[in-house]
Parts: C-alpha cells; sequence; structure tokens
DNA sequence: TTGGTTTAATGTTAATTAAGGTTAAAAAGA
DNA sequence: TCTTTTTAACCTTAATTAACATTAAACCAA
C-alpha cells in the first residue's frame, strides 16, 4: 500500500521540522510549504491525501488557502492548526464539509487521529463536502447554511438577511428576478417600508462581493434585478 | 507530471523578469515575449496550457493579441494584466468571454490562483465563452445579460429599456419591425406616451451607435424601423 | 406635373418624476 | 453589550413627460 501523502503548511519552521519528521516516522510522505503563496502548484503536484494548514501564516490565511485547494479539489480533508486567539465562529464556518481543526499546542498522537479519522470517513463514502450547501459564487465560496462567504481576501460571516438575499439572487442567477417576489419570499409582503429595506441589504451584498468584477447585481428599474455572475 | 507551460507576454522587462522567475520557482516553465508582433509563433511552438498578457503593449495591444490566439485555439485560457488607469467598464466589457484580467500592482499570490483557477476550469471542461450572451453588432459587441455595449473607444452600460430595444432592433436586423411590436414587447401596450417614449430610446441608441458608420435604424414612417447592419 | 403647403409622424433635447442607492442613526433582538 | 434589522434622510440615476424642431408623405393649386 501506498504511503499516505500529507500536504502541510506551516511558517514556524522549528514546529514543522519536528512535525514533519515525527510524521515520517510513522510512514506518512510528508511536503512542507512554510509559504503561503507556493502552495497550489505544490497541491497540484503532489495530490495530497490529506492537507493540514496552519491559519497564521505570513502572506495568506489558511482559510484562504483552503478556499483555493476546495476549488481545486473539493473533497481532500483539510485540517486546520488554530491558535486559541482565534475566533470560534469563523474556524467553525471553516470546520465543515471535510474540513477539521486542532487548537496549538496539539500533541502528534492528536494530529495524528484526526488524520485518520479524516481518511476514514472519506473512504466510507461519507460525503466530506455536503456540496450543494456551498456555492461557488465567481471568485468567492459561499457556504448557505453556514452563512459564511469568503473570498481570496475575506471570509466574512453573513446575517441572515444577507444571506438569504444572497441565496436568492444566486437561485435566480443571470435571470431578472422581481423585486416583489425577493420582498415576498424575505419578508412576507412588499410594503413600503420592507422596499426600502431591500435596497439597503442589495448596497451591502455589492459591496460584499465587489472583490469579483465580474460580478454584477443590475438593477432593472421598476421590475427588480439581475444577478450576473460570469 | 509535466511542468504548467506559461506563455507570459510583457513589455516592461523589469517587472516581467521578476514574475517570470518567480513562477518558475514555482515549478512553472515560462516563456516570456516582450514583443506584441512576434506571440504567434511563440505560441505555436510552446503550445502553453495559459497564456498571460499584459494589456499595454507598444505595437499591439493584449486584446487583439488575444482574439490571434483565439483563433488558433478557442479554449486556451487567457489572463489580462490590466494597468489600474483604466476604467472598470473597459475591462469588464474585454474580460467576458471566458478570460481573466488581474489589475496592476498584482501579487504573485494572485496571479497564481487565477492560473490554477483557470487550468481548473479548463479540466473541468468549463465552457470559457458563454458566446450567446455576446453579439456582435457591427463594430460594436454586445453583451446582452450585462447590458453593455462596447466599441474601440468607448464602453457603455446601458439600462434596461436601452438594452432590451437594442436585443430586439438586432434580433429583426435588415428586416422592418412594426413600431408597435417594439411598444408592446418593451412597454406591453402601444398607448401614444409609451410610442413618444421609443422615439427617445431611438434617438439615445443612434447616438450610441454611431462609432460604426455602417449602422442605421431607418425609420419607415408609419410604419416602424429597419436595423441595417451590413 | 411640379413646386409649394399642410399635417401627422418622428427627432431631439431638456425638465420632471419616480425608483432606487447610500449612509447613518434608531430600534430591536440576543 | 453587541449585532442585526429597520427607519430615515439625502443623493443619484433611469424612465417618463413635455416642448419644440424636423422630416416626409399627402394634398393642392397653377
Amino acid at each position: 500500500m501506498n504511503k499516505t501523502k500529507v500536504l502541510y503548511v506551516e511558517d514556524e519552521l522549528f514546529l514543522g521540522k519536528i512535525v514533519k519528521e515525527s510524521l515520517e516516522s510513522r510512514h506518512y510522505e510528508v511536503v512542507m510549504e512554510s509559504d503561503g503563496t507556493n502552495v497550489l502548484p505544490v497541491f497540484r503536484q503532489l495530490n495530497p491525501d490529506v492537507c493540514v494548514l496552519d491559519v497564521m501564516l505570513p502572506h495568506k490565511d489558511g482559510f484562504t488557502i483552503a478556499s483555493e485547494i476546495r476549488e481545486l479539489n473539493p473533497t481532500v480533508p483539510i485540517i486546520f492548526l488554530t491558535a486559541k486567539t482565534q475566533t470560534d465562529d469563523l474556524v467553525k464556518g471553516f470546520s465543515i464539509g471535510g474540513n477539521d481543526y486542532i487548537r496549538k499546542p496539539f500533541s502528534m498522537e492528536e494530529l495524528i487521529v484526526r488524520i485518520e479519522n479524516a481518511l476514514r470517513i472519506r473512504q466510507q463514502g461519507v460525503p466530506v463536502t455536503n456540496a450543494k450547501d456551498i456555492l461557488q459564487i465567481g471568485k468567492y465560496s459561499f457556504h448557505v447554511t453556514r452563512q459564511v462567504l469568503s473570498g481570496y481576501h475575506e471570509v466574512r460571516k453573513l446575517s441572515f438577511r444577507e444571506s438569504e438575499l444572497l441565496k436568492i439572487l444566486y437561485e435566480n442567477r443571470d435571470r431578472i428576478i422581481d423585486r416583489k417576489d425577493i420582498l415576498n419570499l424575505l419578508w412576507g409582503n412588499d410594503s413600503f417600508f420592507n422596499s426600502r429595506n431591500l435596497d439597503v441589504y442589495i448596497t451591502k451584498l455589492r459591496s460584499y462581493l465587489k472583490e469579483d468584477d465580474l460580478l454584477e447585481i443590475i438593477t432593472i428599474k421598476g421590475v427588480g434585478y439581475r444577478f450576473v455572475t460570469g
């Protein structure tokens, strides 16, 4: 049987060396990367069985790398290493869909348990990603039930209304959606005040989505909107 | 696994050298061209996996090169590098059709993400052009759902009514279209006021289309219009 | 028939109105 | 207290209406 291939991204070289050697002594094949910017080509070349990513990296955080990896490969398990200072919320947002996380400091046993766990789950054919829950919207990925919108540079937790509106827009992308329909779906009626409310949320989403210039919420005055995605 | 081959067209030699070496250190094979006129032979010889083109080049702009490359190869991903001074809309207008673009200055991470992204999209067999959405109208190209009309010199965002009218005219080009039919399609009825409204929009479109002398919206009094495109 | 005149249709431009955008502050939840 | 949602105020833009100009078909007289 081939060795399990681990892609390990860690900027603390001292810690990294220990972990790498420790895993190798347990018959894993480990490729370590200390620079977040170089991960994708290495990933493509190695095609690892599992990724272990430190969240705090000099140029690029682990979440961003993760969502890039996810675009290349929607199923490979990803394990985050987080310092205890990170907010729980965002980490949790990412700790689904084949992702797991371990708080630093951790023991080798713990890491190995998580790795084996991830591999086992994947082997059993348990869907690692609840794929339909994660929408690719342009350069963003949007976890609907977690209400997390992740771009290259920032990860944002959306409120309920923001998230629902984005979902509606996405489901009807490239088509004209009636203002009234959105209002009825989001507020249950289309009174004047809710109508102005919708304007506010449209503005918010536009600003959240501006990392990708190709994403556009076009206003069709007197009618509604059209969300153009590609 | 073979290295990913990148054709990189860039006239700023200093920047180019940095980018080239940076990509090479990340296991890409890079061929750099500084002169736009020589790109096609190089393309043929290299048969790259992805092209990265600076838009502002001395003799020939990146868009022109891109369309030449497209003739040789309709699917290879093309990424444009554009200066930040170019207006958003210009970029938007041209960045349609499966290509991506990056604003200068950019980070290496960003470039790599885009490259990997482009390769992945191609692998998945995702269609690179949403061709049916882009109409060629004389010297203009018209992106219907984005409501963007791009000529050589200016790119204009059309309003919904302008855009719909242009679409109707184009779909019935070189034929006589009844005024009434347009009115019914655009406003749902043909009352007097809407009728005057149509006049206004016809005037607007005529002025938008005057970059190309061969395009003409001919009035047929008492009947309707004929949009002559050839 | 020809050239002028009338008249309705359409062209053009500007003013008005209404829809929506943006931002901030207030209110409501949690 | 902190976040989300709603309300409010003011700003921008598209769509409509209005006013006046031009065109071309229709009519008419010499």
